[in-house]
DNA sequence: TCAAAAGTGTTTTGTGTACACCCATGC
DNA sequence: GCATGGGTGTACACAAAACACTTTTGA
């Protein structure tokens, strides 16, 4: 993956100095996890002299055989090894300077994975999961797309049982909430919480409660699987907001 | 302009058999006006054989010195004279075979224009304003634009204040209500609409009349202006749905 | 005088929000 | 027995929805 990199940065180079079309087209993920109670974001470190020390997004231009999707699904892979993973394109960037080595328009997907269920290489490139919260600045342009795909994520997760991409199949309600909260940034009252989840009907009781906590155990619930869909998706007219 | 399309075309032939990183990259403007209580969508006849007697919406290739925004004022104002208009992106539409000619990516934005405030050249290209509930089929991919760029657009006049972008300067109560109609689908009560907007407090009373309505005439009002604002923005968090 | 739409309030229903107590478990 | 979170219900405030009559104007 390091040379892949390379590669990349200098076909950059390459095509910015041909003629009329030859703008770069490439995919930009921001994948999101879920750890030690906060939001996380895959990052890795810039190949670029002119971001020494800082990290950026993962990306890679888009095959003339791919379409965007089997593109987000590929650095998705390349990077997690998972392939079931919950993904949602966002938004475009077409500014002329926001790649340094040429004209660059990207398309950017967030993604939803299970933390633990994945094994990342996380030996050289820097590859590692970082705090949302935490980041101030990130090369390119990337800390604004990480702004956008987080503030889409708040919409989705208001209306669209997708926050459950973010946690293992089993989990408690204190669990779900705690995500809610990572997510949105604000506290939300558990009795309402937990009176909206039992409403919207995405839940099984399992019937099994939970190990090894210091305190009385809870239920342990998982989803409904006819809500489980992972794939991109068009967005339905908005409904009621579900949380907050 | 027929010129300009005619290249186009032969452009793309062109690039389709080029090495790696010729991927095409276009953006195409689904601009929407309101005529006679109907949403409109300006359409142009296809300029492929393969599309002969479909029409499409207006597109060109993006420029290597001008951002997407840039490239989206550049085919409005082409089209239609206007540079002062509400312009939103949308989508990013990838696939692998949605062009004849070669690989184009396309980069979406919807518009809103004042139907009136407008000449185009409708002499030929066939280009015309079109019933977008009387839309079937369109060239390319374009129906599956066409029906995302709308449902995003509902979304939109639920949550802000962008509907007067269609509308002239001075518009009685009816005419709004009948606008979100159309554009929404469905009738709304007219007390209650009434009573929602003036919550909003979006609308500065004139202390004019309609003239030349063949009944008792209306009060007409005026967007406040600094509700007018025409740019691409980022979205802000959903907060409630105003209308419906 | 009729047709067409303007203008205007009240009631009912549902949803959001704030809030407090007892219970079960691990340590 | 104490700390920690689990689990539950009620009261109030506000927003949405249903609904009818009188007024004004043009034809």
């Amino acid at each position: 993956m390091e040379k892949e990199l390379k590669l990349k940065t200098a076909e950059i180079e390459k095509i910015s100095h041909l003629d009329y079309f030859n703008i770069a087209i490439s995919v930009d993920c921001v994948i999101f996890g879920y750890d030690q109670k906060e939001l996380k974001v895959l990052l890795i470190k810039s190949d670029l002299e002119e971001f020494a020390g800082l990290y950026s997004l993962l990306g890679d231009l888009i095959r003339p055989d791919e379409d965007l999707e089997a593109a987000s699904y590929r650095i998705l892979k390349e990077r997690t090894g998972m392939d079931d993973v919950y993904l949602e394109q966002v938004f475009s960037f077409g500014g002329t300077d926001r790649h340094p080595s040429g004209r660059v328009i990207t398309i950017t997907y967030y993604s939803l994975i299970d933390i633990k269920h994945h094994k990342l290489q996380l030996s050289h490139n820097g590859l590692h999961w970082h705090s949302v919260n935490e980041i101030k600045k990130l090369a390119f342009d990337h800390k604004l797309i990480l702004d956008t795909c987080l503030q889409r994520l708040r919409q989705q997760v208001l209306e669209h049982p997708v926050i459950f991409n973010l946690l293992p199949e089993k989990f408690s309600l204190r669990q779900l909430q705690e995500l809610y909260q990572a997510i949105l940034g604000f506290e939300l009252d558990r009795r309402n919480f937990r009176k909206k989840i039992s409403i919207k009907d995405w839940l099984v009781d399992l019937n099994e409660m939970e190990a090894n906590v210091p305190h009385r155990p809870g239920k342990v619930y998982k989803l409904k699987p006819e809500f489980r869909k992972k794939m991109t998706r068009r967005k339905a007219l908005t409904n009621k907001l579900i949380i907050a």
